[in-house]
DNA sequence: AAGTGATCATGT
DNA sequence: ACATGATCACTT
C-alpha cells in the first residue's frame, strides 16, 4: 500500500513512475481485481490512481493531499489528447449561498493545484488496456481564475437568491452546475425565489470540457 | 458529435 | 443525506 507522499516532487516522480503503462498493469502492481462491470463502476479508474499516488482514500470536501495542497483528477482523453469529459469539482453548497466567498470556497481550494492525470479511455477501449498519460501539476493563470471567479459568484449570486430551478449547465463559461445525485428523485435543501426552504435536486460544480482542454493545450 | 441531465459505486 | 470517485445515456 504506497504512501503518502511527502513533497510535490515525490508526488510527481511517483506520477511519472506509471506514464504509459495501462490500467490492468497498475491493478496488478497494487493486488486490485479490475471492475466486472466497468460501466457500472464508473470511479474506478480515479481510485485506483488514488491508490497509486498514496492519496488520502476517503469522501471529506478537501484536497487529496492536503499537506501539499494539491487536488488529483484523472481526465478521459480521446488520441488526439482531448479530454472526453466534463471534470466534477465538488458539491454546490445550496442552503449557505451567502456567506461563501471565492476566497473561501470549496472550488477555489480545490482548483487552486490539480494533478491532471490524463487517461487514454476511448469507450472502445477495454478498461483493462487503457494507459496512463504523462501527468501535469496545474495551477490557475490569472485569467483562468478570473473567468473561474467571474463564474462561481454568477452562478451562487443565482442560488443566494433562490433562482436554483433556472440555472442549468447552459450557464457559465468554464464552471458550470450539474445535477449530482444517486437519481432524479433525490431531495436536499436550498434557498427558494422567497427566501423560504424549498427541495431540489442536488447539485454539483464541473470544468467544462473546453475548459480542461485548453489548459491541457497550454502545456503541450 | 456535442452538450445536458441522469446515474452508478462506495464511504462517512 | 452528503461527500468522494466519475461516466453514462439521452437529446439536440
Amino acid at each position: 500500500m504506497p504512501s503518502s507522499p511527502q513533497t510535490i516532487d515525490a508526488l510527481l516522480t511517483r506520477s511519472e513512475q506509471i506514464a504509459g503503462l495501462t490500467l490492468a498493469e497498475i491493478a496488478a502492481h497494487l493486488g486490485v481485481q479490475l471492475p466486472a462491470n466497468a460501466r457500472k463502476e464508473k470511479g474506478w479508474t480515479g481510485q485506483l490512481i488514488e491508490l497509486w499516488l498514496g492519496a488520502t482514500a476517503g469522501s471529506k470536501p478537501q484536497q487529496d493531499f492536503p499537506h501539499l495542497g494539491v487536488e488529483l483528477k484523472t481526465l478521459p482523453i480521446d488520441r488526439n489528447g482531448r479530454p472526453l469529459e466534463s471534470t466534477y469539482v465538488c458539491m454546490t453548497p445550496l442552503l449557505n449561498a451567502r456567506g461563501e466567498t471565492w476566497q473561501s470556497c470549496n472550488v477555489r481550494n480545490k482548483l487552486a493545484q490539480v494533478l491532471w492525470v490524463p487517461i487514454l479511455a476511448e469507450r472502445a477501449i477495454p478498461i483493462a488496456q487503457r494507459i496512463v498519460g504523462n501527468a501535469l501539476l496545474w495551477r490557475p493563470s490569472a485569467a483562468q481564475e478570473t473567468i473561474l471567479k467571474q463564474d462561481w459568484e454568477e452562478l451562487m449570486e443565482a442560488v443566494a437568491f433562490g433562482q436554483i430551478e433556472q440555472l442549468t449547465a447552459r450557464h457559465g463559461e468554464a464552471l458550470q452546475l450539474r445535477p449530482k445525485a444517486a437519481n432524479s428523485q433525490v431531495r436536499t435543501k436550498a434557498i427558494g425565489p422567497n427566501g423560504q426552504i424549498i427541495e431540489t435536486l442536488p447539485r454539483g460544480f464541473y470544468l467544462r470540457r473546453s475548459f480542461t482542454e485548453s489548459l491541457l493545450r497550454n502545456y503541450f
